[in-house]
Order: structure tokens, then sequence, then C-alpha cells
DNA sequence: GCGCACTACGTACGCTGTACGTAACTAGGA
DNA sequence: TCCTAGTTACGTACAGCGTACGTAGTGCGC
């Protein structure tokens, strides 16, 4: 009825298996461990439809089976994932806990440098990401606050992992696909930058980048962050 | 020598006219707002090279003598907008105008939904970018800070920003291209999640969404958001 | 045992970014 | 002043993408 308006479906709600028909040759898990595995290997791009349903040993269209759309497919990717994330017994401590959750979550992105890119709330549903988040509800069990609060609380400190890591990440994921090297490529920006400071016209940026810093330590900007957000946090 | 390496080029070094051969038709201000309003109109995926050069009015490949790569054409357009940033004499009072310019950072990304989706590190150096960091740090002059540190809390702040409105506009931006509603889509998601609340594995969760919450104020959550992260900076 | 819902998959369409070749044009050096 | 080298303009072509559709074949529920 009313043409072909293509009933709305969250991968989740559908069930592996009907019952009816040939049993299915793979599982969810099975996909989404080929996708993940593709992703790792050679970026985002190389997770094609077909490339995903050539390395099962299926027919491209025999993925549609399984998986309607190619969202979806990123859907599963994200979940998998984050059946990486390590769950403990809180210690009473939220703090120290939601710290290790931001460490972990920043490893996790790091062994998957396509995460952040696909991060998004709407995947925050799937089954791995309702365990996760009952997790780090569990952990925030001794903060004394609504739920709403510890959510966005919650929020924030993922937005900013994620960022954190998004720009740790931007420049090695942009480089895999260039055709010249990441040096080059750097080389050629400071050039340009160096150039258009010293036109004067941005003397806080010129200062900035004269200024005697050291190399910078990725652990410690990161932690720093943190504790800003976390100790921010006085209910 | 080297085979074809192909020279690394930022955009912003080549000069828009060499002097040799016939004058360029197009600058590439004139290219930047057709990509622009292409997609403000029909979202990123609207910007095809193909699009932009017939909304040009030239020949597909005509386009590449001014953006030599998409990637290019994407920087065009992310420093175009950041061209509507308004900047202003600093007050004195580095949070006031460090708050003001995150509450214009959200409306440039309300404006302009897919620019959190093409913000990226790598693009901080084009001239408006330049410019607008510029005014970050002169807002920041009365804190007695090194500038290492003052460009961590800008990115630190400009993260949290980004990642909020994604967030905010996730959804909508997601919904676009699909075929059904977003009630439609959002209808089938809660029903899912209230199947998953209700099997009791989550019972955090499931005393998070029971909880009297009444409606979310975006505004105030932003605002919340920023005097967390902002009032926390005590150097 | 019948029928139907499912799996499997080849073909095809429209779209993408862009490499390459060719023709026209114009500014700089002789 | 003319020549020529570097640019612009653009059509063609290719490889790859997501996926709609049609056709077999399979096995569970009735």
């Amino acid at each position: 009825m009313a043409g072909r308006p293509a009933v709305p479906q969250v991968i989740w709600a559908r069930p592996e298996r009907t019952g009816r028909g040939p049993r299915p040759a793979f599982s969810r898990a099975d996909i989404a461990a080929v996708a993940v595995r593709l992703a790792d290997e050679g970026g985002l791009d190389a997770v094609s439809m077909r490339h995903v349903a050539a390395d099962l040993g299926c027919g491209t269209m025999s993925l549609y089976n399984y998986v309607p759309r190619k969202e979806d497919l990123h859907e599963l990717m994200v979940d998998a994932v984050g059946g990486e994330h390590e769950l403990w017994e809180p210690s009473g401590d939220w703090r120290a806990d939601l710290r290790r959750v931001a460490h972990q979550t920043r490893e996790l992105m790091r062994r998957h440098p396509w995460l952040p890119r696909l991060m998004s709330p709407v995947y925050g549903f799937s089954p791995n990401a309702l365990r996760f988040l009952e997790h780090c509800l569990a952990c925030m069990d001794p903060l004394d606050a609504p739920y709403g609060t510890k959510l966005q609380l919650l929020a924030l400190l993922n937005g900013c992992v994620t960022t954190y890591v998004a720009n740790e990440l931007a420049t090695a994921e942009r480089t895999r696909a260039l055709p010249w090297s990441e040096e080059q490529e750097n080389q050629v920006r400071i050039a340009y930058l160096g150039g258009q400071i010293a036109s004067g016209a941005y003397p806080r940026m010129a200062a900035a980048f004269t200024e005697d810093a050291g190399p910078i330590d990725l652990e410690a900007v990161f932690a720093w962050m943190l504790d800003r957000v976390l100790d921010s946090f006085t209910p």
C-alpha cells in the first residue's frame, strides 16, 4: 500500500534467523568481523559491499540478505568493536572509573582508526552500546545526580574523547590513500603556513609557533583534557 | 622523476591566476559559493564535481583546473563558511568572548549542517581559519598562559562544540536521504529500545528512560557544557 | 506434501572521482 | 613582433560504487 514506501528497519530488531528457507551461511558476527578487518587493513574506503561479500566468499547481492543497506553494515561494525570494551566491577570512585573508560575508548579508536568517523548517536542502541552505557551508568552509581545529567556528562566525555582521537588520527588516516608521503604533505603545509605567519597578519599565531614549547606529549594532553571535564563536575 | 609521484599541493599555496593562458572564468570564491549552496540545499552528497561544474556552467573536467582534487573542494567550502564568522574587538572577559565564539560556531554549523562532517584539523590553515584562530587568541589575551595551552583549550572547546552540534544534527541530516520519515524511523528505534529495556538487562538505562525528565532544552545543555569546559579552566 | 518465505546470485543502471588527449588561447621572452 | 610554453576548456573513457530487480533453488511450518 502507498506505492513502495519500504518499511524502515533497525537491523537489531530483525531476527538473524526466521526459520523458513535454507539456513544462512553466515552470522552477523562473521560479516561484522570481515568488515572490521577490511577497515583495519585498508581504511574505511576498503569496506564496500563487493569487497565484504568477496571476502566472505559469496556473491555481492547475497550480502543484502543479511545487511539491507550499507549503513547497517557500518552499524554492525561499530557494535562489533564496541564489544571489545572491557567491563569491570565499578570501584566506587566514579571519576577514576570514567577515566579508565575514556582511556579504553581511546585505545579502541587507535586500534580501529575508522571508528571516530562512524561514531554517531543513532548507533547508540546496538546491543554492545547498551551494555557499554549500562556499565558507564553503573560506574556513576556513587554520583548523586539524575540519570539525565549523568547521560549528559557521558555524552560530553565521549564527545571530547572522540574529537581528541579523531584529531590525533586525522592526518594519519587521511594520508593513507595519498600517493605522496605524510612528510611531503606536511612539509608543503608548513612551508605555506610559515609564509602566512611571516606576513605579519597573524602575530599571535606567529608567537604560538615560535614559542619554545618542546614536543607535545599527546598522553599528557589527553589526561589534562579528561581532568578538565571530570574534575569540574560537581553536581 | 621517480615515476609520477604527483607533487603534493595545498590549494592555498597555488596562485589563483598564473598569468599565462586564457583568464579563468571563475574565482575560487565562485566555486566555493556554488558548492556551499548545493550542500546547504541537498546535503553533502549533492556536492559532486559534476554537479558543481554544471551549476557553474562549465564542463566537469574544467573544474579540475581550479580544484585538483575533490578534497580541495571541501577545503574551499570549509574556508568559505569560516568567513561567516563575525570577529569583534575582544571585551577583556575571555570566558565571555569564547562563549560567544562557541555560540557563533554552533549557529554556523546549524546553517551548514554538513560542516561538522568536514571539520578536520588539516583544514586549520586556510585563510579564514587563520583569521578565526588569531581572533580567538586575541580574545584570550587577558589569560596568562602559554600559547600552547591556549591552543589546547581552543581545540578542546571547538571539539566539544563540534561533537555536540554533530549529535544535534545527526538524525536530521541522516534522515534527509531516507525514503521514510524521521518519525517512522524513530518509532521503530524506540520500539526496539523499549523491548530491550523491558528485558531487564539494563536496569539503569531503564531508569534513565522512565525518569521524569521533561523535554530536553538543547540550548541549556549546550550552555551547561560550555560552562563545564570554560569555568574549569584555571591556569 | 504443499506452499511460501527465505537464501543465493547474475545482470544492469545510474552515479561517482578522475586520468588522458586534444584544441583554443594568451602572456612573457626573443 | 612573433614564437612558444603554460593554461584553460572539455569530451571520452574507465574503474568502482550502492543497489533494484528477476530468477532459481531450498527447507520449515501448516
